[in-house]
RNA sequence: GUCCCCAUCGUCUAGCGGCCUAGGACUCCGCCCUUUCAAGGCGGCAGCGCGGGUUCGAAUCCCGUUGGGGGCACCA
């Protein structure tokens, strides 16, 4: 055992001891039942969309359980760390409901910044030590390496334990000479145990059974950094047991470390939090499927919902579909209120499916008022689309009769907007700032056609055109004007003698459609012209003729 | 190498010993509605990885196997 004066000559003499750290931080007063949890992101400058997954389960199961959430940043690794994050999280946090119920202005249990809790863990890591539970280890990284390949090679299992321990039970005054030599050493925990299994109960999973720790693992890094931090797994059980966490949910990576942790807790006196377990979002590649890559995988990253302008709430009742299967048969704003259960939770690790997050959005978007998609694209837009901006607000009422094209006294609004940056390819043919003329009557959007045939319809149309305000009669034209130009009288006839004719009423149709919109996909005509006003109309179609 | 987790249509899943000739949703396909594009309605294709048990009876329980995923850092 080191002696006493040497652990505590190696922290600062004003260091407090634990009991300091327990007076300060209170137990929490909360209902029987509450659920205390947390979302601990390391600021890397990428925030995981599998973070807001299962920031939001964690979020959900302490509010219903009458409980508290709180974001706490993990930056113990400083090389890692990305300028600006703060704010980047915050914003990425606001937009999918997952921001922090408390900080350290409102609540005494912070820093919520690991960096800001140095001391806290200093206290602890000596503690540790003056119990002979944690000792000082000089090996270096090269060392370290070079023991791994040995072991390795030998095929026994990989880490510092056993007779691999080389600093466990050193002799000390050989540690002592180190240390006064002013030798470079991190901390590392005295494993208890190097045989039997641990059993732990997980909320997701059920009972867990892993072979017990035997790794003696680091817990303070190396003395040369300042501040000098402690690596996750002390991290984790000074800071779940201090801001009085009793939840633990988190990604299935961590199951493993799971004896390490229960180890800590128990060498530490602490009651472990219960765990959940999470499973990971997948992608599919090729055959196979794996964890969401943050490097290889666009969709991993929150900042492609938000740039695409996925609305929120559909991609968290997909999130909430995705941890429980019961709550994606709901309809969203039911799904979104409703409590996700933790054991209902799958333990697969689903693939995530941009298709049916399409599906979801579009029915959603489907459901809101022209006014509130206006402004929500308008809200999207604002930073990414100056351009759109200007236009919809010069243009508003313009913007409202276009976004409310088949939307408003409808039974089954059109869902033709999946995100917000779909405004501008759907709708912005409306407005004439920024629509392209199409004036190739050989474009391959109008089917095919023969371009002479194209553009005396295109005259014929112009020249005889006239707006009706009743849909029939105004559709009627275009039918009149299929006829006149050979087009088939109806789609039987077509089929009986397909060669008689240059095509149906609908490739006539497309012509127009084409010529007003530029696509051939696109609200109700008589809309569009109504909304387009006549002289437009006559513009975008005599564009054709050349 | 070793430890751990997982396994129902292409995808997300329901199913927790008989209600299962396995239900729903997305995708895809067909039909209907429609003077045009969508939307909508109806229908269809498609699944319990494999092998052993246990049981009167197994998608459901057990064992094995295969396959997939993850951990074994002074990263979290």
């Amino acid at each position: 055992m080191l002696d006493r004066a040497l652990i505590d000559g190696l922290f600062p003499a004003d260091l407090p001891d634990p009991e300091h750290w327990e007076q300060l931080y209170p137990a929490r007063e909360l209902p029987e039942g509450a659920r205390v949890t947390r979302f601990a992101p390391s600021p890397t400058g990428f925030v995981h969309i599998g973070g807001v997954y299962t920031a939001t389960i964690a979020k959900d199961v302490a509010h219903h359980s009458g409980g508290v959430y709180f974001v706490r940043i993990e930056d113990t690794d400083q090389s890692r760390e990305v300028e600006g994050v703060a704010a980047q999280f915050d914003r990425a946090f606001e937009y999918f409901g997952i921001a922090s119920d408390e900080d350290a202005a409102s609540a005494p249990w912070g820093p919520y910044l690991q960096s800001k809790r140095e001391l806290i863990y200093l206290s602890y890591v000596r503690e540790l030590m003056r119990q002979g539970l944690a000792y000082p280890c000089f090996c270096t990284r090269e060392e370290l390496a070079e023991m791994t390949k040995r072991q390795q090679a030998t095929k026994i299992p990989t880490g510092y334990y056993g007779s691999w321990a080389r600093w466990r039970d050193a002799d000390p005054d050989e540690v002592a000479a180190k240390l006064a030599a002013g030798d470079d050493y991190v901390v590392r925990f005295r494993s208890p145990g190097t045989e039997g299994r641990v059993s732990f109960v997980d909320a997701i999973r059920g009972r867990l059974e892993h072979e017990a720790n035997r790794n003696d693992v680091v817990i303070l890094k190396s003395v040369t950094q300042s501040p000098r931090l402690p690596t996750y797994h002390l991290a984790h059980a000074v800071d779940e047991h201090l801001m009085r966490v009793n939840l633990v949910v988190r990604g299935e990576e961590w199951i493993s470390s799971v004896p390490l942790h229960l180890q800590l807790f128990a060498a530490l006196g602490f009651e472990p939090p219960t765990y959940a377990h999470v499973a990971p979002l997948m992608k599919q590649e090729s055959g196979s499927r794996r964890k969401l890559s943050k490097r290889k995988d666009p969709e991993a990253s929150v900042d492609f919902y938000v740039d695409a302008g996925y609305p929120a709430p559909a991609v968290l009742y997909y999130l909430r579909g995705l941890a429980n299967g019961r709550l994606a048969e709901m309809p969203l704003a039911q799904a979104l209120t409703t409590a996700i259960s933790l054991d209902e939770c799958g333990v697969a690790g689903p693939l995530v499916d941009m298709v049916k997050l399409a599906d979801i959005s579009g029915d959603h978007i489907a459901t809101l008022s022209g006014a509130t998609v206006l402004d929500a694209v308008l809200d999207w837009a604002a930073d990414r689309d100056p351009e759109l901006v200007k236009v919809i607000t010069t243009n508003r009422a313009l913007a409202e009769r276009a976004i409310d094209v088949e939307r408003v006294g409808v039974e089954n609004p059109r869902k033709d907007l999946v995100r917000w940056s779909d405004f501008r390819p759907v709708y912005g043919f409306f407005f004439p700032e920024l629509f392209d003329l199409v004036s190739d009557p050989a474009d391959e959007r109008l089917g095919g056609l023969d371009a002479s045939l194209v553009r005396k319809l295109a005259a014929d149309f112009a020249d005889s055109y006239r707006y009706d305000a009743d849909q029939p009669t105004w559709f009627g034209q275009i039918r009149d004007l299929a006829g006149r130009h050979g087009f088939a009288p109806s789609p039987k006839a077509y089929k009986q003698d397909p060669d008689a004719y240059p095509g149906m009423l609908r490739d006539a149709a497309n012509v127009i459609r084409v010529a007003l919109t530029g696509s051939t996909r696109s609200p109700d005509l008589h809309a569009v012209a109504a909304a387009l006003g006549e002289d437009e109309v006559v513009r975008r179609v005599r564009a054709l003729v050349g």
